[in-house]
DNA sequence: TTGTAAGCGTTATCAA
DNA sequence: TTGATAACGCTTACAA
């Protein structure tokens, strides 16, 4: 058996538990109410020579106020609650990247609570953050929450919304502009001599978010441009387990096209990858056979057959905007529910190459 | 102009603020105690009148109790917290997702910090999460945060690190078993013909994960099988913005393997689409003129090129083992640290097809 | 300008 | 079996 290797100790820190406003003011041998004003109103009310005595003793014993002390006192916490339906979703996660930088930089923490897709969750969510008194909601949900976020917002804790609406609920709402997005996908598309569309979402179900770029796309359509561009298409929601009925979808929609060519617009990242391999399936080469253009651009679009084309959502900003929005409510901006919609962009690449003339 | 809608005004919940146990106590014309009493010790000590007394209280009043003010009066809060180097590393938030779900099971609230990449927040964040009592750590991080973590750990709030160690602390570790990993990915490209390789890797830089995985590719080709299979190989550490430097060597690779065909290992998902991106560059097919193996397997992975073969790691396992091993600790199971090694599975597909004989 | 003391919503100790 | 009461660490009237 090896010889036992002696490990050298801890550093000895001896570190008792964290220092208190209590040991400061006795290290500092005034009250802890002049500690609190030195911490929270350094500016008034302090003699400079005391004003010292507490600074050195906080330094001395590395004090840092408790935060729930804090919001037990103050009633506010300091915390944001973020809640995702899914942080598996990249755009989820691109946003709470975008929402974290601005927090972080106001002095606010995220506390994050994930669905994990389970809607059933939402309402506890929201009462646990509740309960940690954080001031303020940053939600990508349903909104079938049985009226716990309105309820927060009642209650003074401010909501915003992101990506999806809640029919039920009056708040800011920041989003990609939906309309225009399609639009820009289904034009560039005819633009490149794809005239038979058909537009692929997830199953609409009530998100907004879907609702909004399904009607976009049949109102495209019917525009009046469109049609003289000889532009027509149809609508399909896809399920998860539903291969069959996808690749029926495509089999039609490549049918219908037998003069023009068809092109495919789909409403997110996974469904995307659905109808990629979908289209494998049939033998059908992207951006030759069929062109492609999809919602959100990741960072695997360029390799994917030829390249997918994609519409970019300024998912970062997203993120920070709403952010900055609900920042905004928590130092009192009294405001009636604003809106904000952010432009999405255009990524051309092999799926949507132009068909030859 | 339309008419003005009159809304709903909202359901007047009348909602005051949060019921406290003070106002439970006073509807049910008992002590505080009492109630704190039925809510702790339900069991014990309670005569029957009065406990109902305090049910039909607390359900009338919706009451529950603040959990702020139990983290201030007992020193724990019930939440853990999970620290990752960067959300947006799908391999972390798989973990993520794990945990959350094994600490919501064990009535624990996942406190996430994201470092976005920047080591220097890494002390920083310990030392916000420890501030609000979190009463443990998942650490998926570098270690670079002057021993704030092992200060953490001396003060009785467990860590438990995920996929990266550090090096200076004692503590439960779940990870990937690297060395296995990198095994059956090397060994499977041999027996598909690929006989000269190339481990491509990320800037090792001290974590730990990269060392172990570029040691383990070192060992294996030294490995006196894999010598006498005819295996070459040597290793490469591609930084994000060196293009050049990532074609030159694939291009030394295909040099050296007149004879034997070129197989690449990557050791996560982002250097796998930088190789990706450098061969189509170079004109190089993959899994014809070129084998391919990664690590992690995403969901993009089968419609990349021929597809991409790959390592698929347990992350959904790793998150939940990791939560578990936490709870058990803060259970106050005493052990010395542990070693949770799980092993990968391999993905066939295209891009390590069959060199033809 | 500083200190005293009350109280935020809990739980735990002690009597009753 | 129940009820006062004193903390937990902090902020904030109010007094001095």
């Amino acid at each position: 058996m090896a010889a036992k290797k002696i490990l050298p100790s801890v550093p000895a820190v001896r570190s008792a538990a964290r220092a208190t406003i209590a040991d400061v003011a006795r290290a500092a041998g005034v009250s802890k109410a002049t500690v609190s004003r030195f911490l929270n109103h350094r500016d008034r009310l302090l003699s400079k020579d005391i004003a010292t005595r507490v600074e050195v003793a906080v330094a001395a014993l590395d004090y840092s106020p408790s935060p729930m002390a804090q919001a037990l006192k103050r009633g506010r916490s300091r915390l944001i609650g973020l809640v995702v339906a899914d942080v598996t979703n990249p755009f989820s996660v691109a946003v709470l990247r975008g929402a974290e930088k601005a927090c972080q930089e106001a002095g606010y923490l995220l506390m994050l609570f994930n669905l994990g897709n389970d809607g059933q969750r939402e309402r506890e969510a929201i009462e646990a953050l509740t309960a940690y008194q954080v001031e303020g909601f940053i939600l990508n949900t349903l909104g079938h929450d049985g009226g716990a976020s309105a309820n927060a917002a009642r209650h003074g804790r401010p909501v915003v919304l992101v990506d999806r609406r809640h029919h039920d609920m009056q708040a800011d709402f920041v989003s990609l502009d939906n309309a225009g997005a399609v639009r820009l996908g289904a034009r560039h598309l005819g633009d490149a001599g794809y005239r038979e569309l058909l537009f692929v979402s997830e199953p609409i179900k009530n998100v907004s978010s879907r609702e909004e770029r399904a009607a976009a796309f049949r109102a495209y359509i019917g525009e009046s441009a469109a049609a003289k561009a000889g532009l027509r298409g149809k609508s399909f929601e896809s399920a998860v387990d539903d291969e069959a009925g996808l690749d029926q979808a495509l089999r039609a929609l490549c049918q219908r096209a037998r003069t023009g060519r068809p092109g495919v617009l789909t409403s997110n990242a996974v469904v995307t990858l659905r109808v990629v391999a979908s289209l494998a399936r049939l033998g059908l080469q992207l951006g030759v056979d069929v062109g492609l253009v999809g919602f959100d651009d990741t960072e695997w679009s360029p390799f994917v057959g030829p390249g997918l084309s994609t519409i970019a959502q300024p998912t970062d900003e997203l993120g920070r905007i709403a952010a900055l929005c609900l920042i905004e409510r928590l130092k009192g901006l009294q405001l009636p529910p604003r809106q904000i919609l952010l432009a999405g962009t255009l990524m051309v690449r092999g799926s949507s190459q132009p068909v030859p003339a």
